[in-house]
DNA sequence: GCTCACATGTAATCCGTTACATGATTCT
DNA sequence: AGAATCATGTAACGGATTACATGTGAGC
């Protein structure tokens, strides 16, 4: 058996899919990119790396599964697999931090060491991105919500809201500034 | 003279403190923890190595400044140090991303695969770490407001608040969800 | 005398992205 | 026939954290 500090971040979201039913490292990815990829990105390289590991630890089984020619595994959680999810989503503890990272709004704070027009032109830039990215998640959403009818369907889009609030509130802030400057 | 290339965000951030007056290695670090951390972590494992880097470019200028018996860089831009912020905060370009990550919301996320008592728990515990973040945030806030004389501290200030605002958001969508379940 | 803040740096390691490499299937 | 999507993986690189290592000065 696995000790809790063997597993990262990227382990528990792969297990996290298993369990909703996900199959192959690819479908991991996809999902991913439409939901967890908002507060938190994975790739393909970590991806395939991690589900051979957990296969290792016991914690996922793999099944071939080819689809015609075309080589597939479908990977599911052992009974040790869905242990280890729900004592990482059940444990207590060092809450970690919430961290932000964008280097626009570093830009933004250091505009005193720019030109004088830059400012105005920085802050458009920023609302345009931030409207590209609440129509991206206007567009998941509206999937998502299609099939809403799985367990947890509910929950998990609530949680992606979370995300829209959060980048609404970002965008209303950009143009408080645009506005107080002109 | 360096392309752009070479040079990373923690460049700039480094490039962006000198500008505005910082000295050492030690100050940078300090200002960075209660300013541009809220949207780009930096540590001294990047800090010092960083300023070689760009000395080595001639982008900085140092100078042996000891305090006492104890060792102290003055770090300060050279022109071309100037030059090559101002040049990354006027270029337009990839904006590059915004990325979140937030491992509380992931749990969150897929909390279906918890026990059932888990979730009011954890958004309990997420509210009071928002809570914790915004009055650091206060704190901070209150700090820079103090010498709010020099130049571009009203800017930095506009920016500190869009962080204020974003989590502000957070805890809201956050109470909103808790206030929902029960 | 002790503790805290000041101050500098390196090395090991980890985490993660990107680019590369390959090929089948399905849809138009 | 051609394009898009499905599908799997590896290798090189780069970015960043953490732990380690060291020591002074100031205030209580």
């Amino acid at each position: 058996m696995l000790k809790a500090a063997e597993l990262s971040t990227t382990s528990y979201i792969v297990l996290g899919f298993l369990h909703a039913g996900s199959r192959s490292g690819y479908d991991i990815k996809q999902l991913a990119d439409r939901s967890t990829r908002f507060f938190w990105q994975i790739s393909y390289g970590q991806i395939y790396p991690e589900l051979k590991r957990l296969q290792d630890a016991g914690l996922v089984d793999v099944e071939a599964d080819p689809r015609g020619g075309r080589a597939r595994h479908q990977y599911s959680l052992t009974p040790a697999g869905s242990e280890a999810l729900r004592a990482w989503i059940d444990e207590v503890g060092d809450p970690g931090g919430c961290a932000l990272r964008d280097g626009l709004l570093l830009k933004l704070f250091f505009i005193d060491a720019g030109s004088p027009q830059t400012e105005g032109r920085l802050l458009e830039q920023m609302q345009r991105r931030q409207e590209a990215t609440l129509a991206e998640f206007a567009a998941f959403r509206a999937k998502a919500q299609a099939h809403a009818s799985k367990p947890g369907a509910a929950r998990r889009l609530r949680v992606l809201d979370i995300g829209v609030q959060i980048h609404t509130a970002y965008l209303e802030a950009l143009r408080r500034l645009s506005d107080d400057i002109s």
